[in-house]
DNA sequence: CCTAAAATAGCCCGAACGGGCTATTTTTTT
DNA sequence: AAAAAAATAGCCCGTTCGGGCTATTTTAGG
């Protein structure tokens, strides 16, 4: 007995995960979701032993999103799903603490397989099964292990990251900085896409769990 | 030998500020600083044993300015001027961590017993002493210390704050609560004048790390 | 019951923010 | 020396913030 809650922003896309969902007898599909609020709305209300959670919603994304309830609940599993089997958002997903990825256009098959796995709680594979899925839609690419995974951050962009973090504007960081406010404001919108994060709040929060201690470059 | 900083954006109160100063042998003013930036400019070159710090300044006020240099110097000793006995700017100059609060209109022999007081670490007893000239201000009000000091904001200013420290934005938070924007936009700017913080980053620095765990209301 | 505090909501307005661009210079790497 | 990455800077434009107001309704406390 697993309920599953489905957030997609496309109706068609909801029902086609639930029709896959129903052909596992255990399976239970107690919500749905068509963007990141309702979601948690819905959490508020009732818990979900799965969450799938589709990566590009408009408002809130499925990172924003799968922050949040990470944030709120962080013992919840939750599956990002994508189209695309990007090494990135595949890995972004996984930092953000994601039990998983799937890229919706696998067979059926693949997802019930993918998802009694990660149900039955086998879990410390979990990551395994997941790449072992991802790579079949990689396979002719780079070693896919795109390094640190954390060095995203140029020198400079953590240094920015710092002072938004102490609450600066972006006034203030260019007169502490030197530099225009032009270049604050395109550093910012580097390392927002970067981390996948919307506003400076959120950048604050970021720095302050990531504690870089006194940056040792 | 002692060093001193002096914040205050009007130069004839520096003035009169070094003057009183230079009265005692062992005091020296290194620097002078016309708003709460230019304090911080001028640690970053130099650092002085105690820092004389008004409390009104437009930009960047004292609290702001305050809360920075201890951010970032914890060890610093931070002395808050202002005109006024108030007895919340008092507490929030303690909370802050400030060393010491004096009221400008003093005589220059207190202000010196104070500082000398304070320079020379008998430091324990800052508190009681600040309090001691303090009331010679407010002697006829009430027992002064106003309960808790913490409690200053109320539950929904709390649960507000708490969705700030989350990122959302003012209409995701109006949404959450289902109630208006504007109203959000209100309880905000209460928070901020209440915190003697500028814009939600502080904020979301200030809920983190006063950590309400998981406010016990 | 009555009153003070808190929560709600609106308006105006300037400042700050964030996204989407292009483009040049500097630094680093190969 | 050439190529790639990073840092700099600008422009436009719509959204969000934050401050200063007033005002009504709800909730608590005396």
């Amino acid at each position: 007995m697993y309920t599953f809650l489905v957030v997609d922003d496309s109706a068609e896309a909801r029902e086609a995960i639930s029709d896959i969902l129903s052909m596992e007898p255990s399976f239970y599909v107690i919500g749905q979701a068509s963007g990141g609020q309702q979601a948690l709305d819905f959490l508020k209300q009732r818990k979900a032993d799965i969450i799938l959670m589709d990566i590009n919603m408009p408002e809130m994304d499925g990172f924003e999103t799968t922050r949040r309830i990470k944030n709120s609940y962080p013992e919840s599993t939750i599956i990002m799903l994508s189209v695309s089997d990007d090494v990135q958002d595949f890995f972004e997903a996984l930092k953000l603490g994601a039990q998983g990825y799937l890229i919706k256009n696998l067979e059926p098959d693949l997802w019930l397989d993918y998802l009694r796995s990660v149900a039955s709680g086998d879990t410390p594979l979990e990551k395994r099964i997941a790449l072992r899925i991802l790579k079949e839609f990689t396979e002719g690419n780079e070693p896919s292990v795109p390094e640190a995974e954390q060095d995203v951050l140029t020198r400079r962009e953590k240094e920015i990251l710092q002072y938004v973090a102490d609450g600066y504007t972006n006034r203030n960081i260019a007169e502490a900085l030197s530099i225009s406010e032009n270049t604050v404001k395109n550093h910012l919108k580097n390392i927002l896409q970067k981390l996948h994060l919307k506003n400076r709040v959120q950048l604050a929060r970021y720095a302050m769990e990531h504690e870089n201690r006194d940056d040792p470059l």
